[in-house]
This record gives structure tokens, C-alpha cells and sequence, in this order.
DNA sequence: GTCTTCATGTCGGAT
DNA sequence: ATCCGACGTGAAGAC
């Protein structure tokens, strides 16, 4: 067997799995588990999982991810920064993995693995991603007619006792403009962020100005839309580009 | 090389990764791809990656899931129901994954494969999870007096032009009550979304009924507070069993 | 650490 | 199909 083949195990037995799986802890190895499975969960929430055939992910940051053959999310995982052992008991390949604040425990029992591998994984590339709310708010900063004629923003991020407000500014008319950007079609609940932000700035300018709420997203829903008449909100139709 | 072993290729030329995929999603197979790849993303927003060592995962669902050596989540993917195709372009072996509604693309392409692995799975369990919302519902359903002496559920899930409300009832003074339930500590958010089910509901009623608002969750962070205050909306602390 | 909000959120249920 | 809210949401940034 080559040193390329000795990460790779196809049926291995149970001592072959726990010492590819020690092996490539300890050097910081990207693993993957297939086979069959059972799998508990304890901790914010519990959960328990019968036999079944399933992909198993170690990272070598202490994710777990437990994946079936359907779905885009795990079926169960570990976050980031856990730690786990791997152990041989009553005739199953046991991985515990444990993560504490809060404290939670994933237990993946397997009695037959299918294959194992073990890889380094080389990867100091970063995701260069557009279209995010992000992009929207520059979109808005480099050309604020988009959101009226005679908008000045004044500020991100700004302050309040409610919150930040995405986009702080004034219009034609000097008056105070709250901005909230949503990247794509909104409901309710963004109607009703927007109004704690415009009350908690209306009370906190002491009534001398009149304070403009403007929702900024690509559409709104129905209940949203009444919403935004109820609260005497306003809606600027944008749409973030990619 | 055995049947078993067929499944598993190490260090597989372009042609063989290829093959391997191919017949993998005919016969609706759960893959696995190691390799050094740039992926790139388009749809409701657009990423590039550059070139990196990562782990492609091909469910048998369309599901795809891209990988790095940390996080929980993927850097890239393409949820259930997308079809993708695998071909060799410019000396790559490029795996192109595509949706309909909204229309997104994934292109995966790998300059070298350092195993490829596809299995049958065979997963007919499913996850038994408690310490949900559902369970903190049942539990105040089995002793409404956990809320407060006296009250009395009606229904669940009732319908108010707002939304559902999670348990609607009534006090030991025929007081409407609306609750909203929180399997964990909750913000600002889940106050607006009781305080709009009870607005809602007082105009429903006509005014002739006072209705409570009660927030049922683990505990509440200081904003939460400060807004059901000056919403005259009430809390109570409890948390779902596990 | 807690708090707040964004996310290609995903997922499920109801309309 | 869209709407709406839950999720063991996770992840990032501010304090």
C-alpha cells in the first residue's frame, strides 16, 4: 500500500478506523466516515437517531458533520472547536464528541464501516462573495438618489437604543431618514425593525424632527406592505447586484 | 480491484472521476470527491473561490456541498432538487450543478482529484429531536398554570391577519390572551412579532376584550425587556425539556 | 463572554 | 407557487 493508499481505508475493521481516525486527528486531517450508524445528541435540544447509512466529517477544526443521503444540512453536527475521541465499545466504532458553553455531547455508534479516508486539506483561498446587503448599502452611498432626490446619508451603523440603523440620513426637507436594507423580498419582520428604529430615533431627537422610515429591499409581501401603511413606513424598491 | 473496492479511487485520473460520477448519479449513489478546486456561484448572489483543497459532496437528492477544512458550514453549495452534469473542460474535470427557481449555477472544477468515493445509502430512520418549541407547547398545554393560575388555552396555531398565533387563551378575567413561544433566550425580534399578534387581535375583537400579550421563553436580553415594557407585554420564564 | 442582525440562510407547513 | 416562522439555526461584528 502506497502512502497515498494509507489514508484511504475501503471496509476497514474497527482498529483500522479508530487508528485512522487518531492518526488524523492528531495531524490535523480532514476525515471522512462512511457506514452505518446510530447517532445520540444532548445538549440545547436532544436527539437520538436509529441505524442507517450515513457520511460522517471530522475537521480538523472539531467540526462534526453527520450527513444522510438526503438534504442540504447535517442530520446532526458539532460546532467548530469541539473535541472528540474515538473508541471501541461493545462491538461498535463509538466517536464522542463533546463541546462545552454550551455544554453538548454527539455520539456517532457505527458497527460497520464502510470506507474511511483521512486527507490534508490546503486551503488559503477566501469566498469572494457579491450581492450581499453589504453591496446594496454601497450601491446607496455611491449614488443616494437611488433611494429619493435630495437624500444625504449621513451615517452607517448609526446608534440608537434600538439599534443600528443601516443607513442614517437627511432629507430635501432636513428631515431625519432612517434606512433598512433588506437583500431580498421582505416580510413583517422587517417592517417591524424598522419601526423600532424609527420610534426609539423619534423619541431620542426629542420630537423636533420628523423621522421618515424607509424600507429598501428587491419587494414586499402583502402583510408587509400593509404594515408599512400601518406604520406609516415607506418602500424603495432596489435590488442588490451581483 | 474488487466490487467494493470499485466504488473507491485514489488518486483517479480526470476520465475515472468522470466515470465514476456519471454512473454514481444513475444509480443515485451518495459521493464523495477530494481534490484541489476553484468553485464559482451565481444565482441569488454570485462567489468565486479560488483554487484550494476541498471536499465536494454529490447527494443522491442533487443536493451539492462544498467543503473546507473548517466551519460547519459549507463555502459553497446547491440545495435538494438541482441536477447537475460532470465533464472534462481545459484539462479540468468540471462538475456543473444548476437550479430552476431561482435559477442558480455551481461550477466546481478540479485540477486534481485525490480520491472519489460513491455508495449506496440505505437511511430509513428519522431524527427524533426533543426540547423543540412543539415541546415546550405540549408541556404548557398538559399544565396551562405553568403560564399563570388560571389560564386556559383554546387553541394552537390560531389565525389573526398577523399570523398564527402559538397559544391563544383566555385568564381567570376572560382577558384574551395571546402567548409566543421561544425555545431559547430571545432579542428585540421575537417582542415585535407578539406585539404585532396582539394589535392584530385587539382590532379583531373590536376592542371589546383586553388582550395580553405573554412572551413564554427561557429568559429575555435586557432590549427584550426594556420593549415589553413599553408595550405592555408580560414574560415568563421556561424552557423545554429535553 | 453577551447582544444583535445577516444569511445564496434551510426547512416545513399552510394557503 | 408564495408566505410565514422555527431552527440544536450558524457566523460576524460590536461592546
Amino acid at each position: 500500500m502506497s502512502d497515498e493508499q494509507r489514508h484511504v481505508a475501503v471496509l476497514p475493521t474497527h482498529d483500522e478506523v479508530k487508528s485512522l481516525v487518531e492518526s488524523g486527528t492528531e495531524r490535523g486531517l480532514l476525515m471522512t466516515l462512511f457506514g452505518r450508524c446510530r447517532v445520540e445528541y444532548d445538549g440545547r435540544a436532544a436527539s437520538t437517531l436509529g441505524f442507517g447509512d450515513r457520511l460522517v466529517i471530522l475537521k480538523p477544526d472539531g467540526t462534526v458533520l453527520v450527513h444522510t443521503d438526503e438534504g442540504h444540512q447535517p442530520v446532526n453536527w458539532q460546532p467548530p472547536g469541539c473535541t472528540h475521541e474515538i473508541k471501541k465499545q461493545d462491538g461498535l466504532v463509538v466517536i464522542e464528541s463533546h463541546r462545552e458553553n454550551p455544554d453538548e455531547e454527539l455520539i456517532v455508534r457505527f458497527d460497520q464501516v464502510t470506507h474511511a479516508t483521512a486527507f490534508e486539506a490546503t486551503d488559503t483561498e477566501e469566498l469572494q462573495l457579491h450581492g450581499t446587503e453589504a453591496d446594496l448599502r454601497d450601491q446607496i452611498l455611491e449614488e443616494p438618489d437611488l433611494i429619493e432626490p435630495g437624500f444625504e446619508p449621513l451615517s452607517t451603523e448609526r446608534e440608537t437604543a434600538a439599534g443600528a440603523v443601516d443607513i442614517y440620513g437627511t432629507d430635501s426637507d432636513e428631515n431625519a431618514v432612517v434606512v433598512e436594507l433588506k437583500r431580498r423580498r421582505v416580510g413583517p419582520d422587517a417592517v417591524s425593525q424598522l419601526n423600532r428604529y424609527v420610534e426609539t430615533l423619534e423619541r431620542e431627537l426629542h420630537a423636533e424632527t420628523t423621522v421618515r422610515g424607509i424600507l429598501v429591499a428587491p419587494s414586499v409581501t402583502d402583510r408587509a406592505s400593509e404594515l408599512l401603511a400601518e406604520r406609516n413606513l415607506e418602500f424603495v424598491s432596489l435590488t442588490p447586484t451581483n
